[in-house]
DNA sequence: GTAATGATTCTATATTTCTGAAAATATGGA
DNA sequence: TCCATATTTTCAGAAATATAGAATCATTAC
């Protein structure tokens, strides 16, 4: 992961219409939705989501396998994480203490392992 | 946290300049950095750093404080956990064993404590 | 082969964003 | 007060991006 390639991943990311799709498929899970449904689900005209879904796949964070006519399109989460791993980098150096509050972000992921409680759920 | 603050947050580090930004002043720590210090380091005009940093004080995920004559800019640690914290949100409603990678997530957040490793020193 | 369906690409327009130079503002010192 | 330093604001042109309609491509059914 480098600078560039982090901006872009955030670029595809910093349009609520993109992440929008980008939530709705990560909560889909690895299976994955069609991009018809996606766009009904999300109200979105087929052009402009089949050019919000080309940035995102283009980016990395999604990917989009054919079966039969449809195109089912899932989130990337190792994509996802390398982003997230490039944003806390180093985030130590100045002063330990200050990563107390991003230790959180550790239970919120860990969201498969019991651990104490998402955003949704306080 | 929502769509469109998410998408705010996302947009104003979307841009190389201001990621670069951000994450120096993540490693600076709390103390902050001054904003000539900033350009020199990154070797930004002075009126460009300046309308990056405005659009990431205006987000949240930095801020300012004057001292003397200088302004010192720092992270806000809590603003980017609550961004992280909404990326992941519901991540596993789909799919629980999906999660897994992103536990690795944990291990780099939790840089203070001793953890495996973070992506600068495998 | 033709029709029907699902999705993408092309094209045009509208909007936003980025950048750097110059001018303006704020602070501290002589 | 006047000057020097630090940063921000303003401005205008250039570049990038978003959107939707029409046309096109790919796949399946008849």
């Amino acid at each position: 992961m480098n600078s560039k390639l982090a901006a872009d991943l955030l670029a595809s990311l910093a349009l609520e219409a993109r992440l929008d799709v980008f939530r709705l498929l990560v909560k889909a899970g690895p299976q994955g939705v069609k991009a018809g449904d996606i766009a009904l689900a999300l109200g979105a005209h087929a052009s402009t989501l089949s050019a919000n879904l080309a940035v995102l796949s283009h980016a990395g964070l999604i990917e989009g396998r054919r079966e039969g006519r449809a195109i089912f399109y899932s989130a990337r989460y190792d994509r996802m994480r390398d982003l997230m791993a490039y944003l806390l980098d180093d985030c130590c150096n100045g002063a330990p203490e200050v990563c107390a509050p991003l230790v959180d972000i550790a239970n919120r992921a860990a969201c498969c392992g019991g651990a104490p409680a998402s955003e949704a759920r306080p």
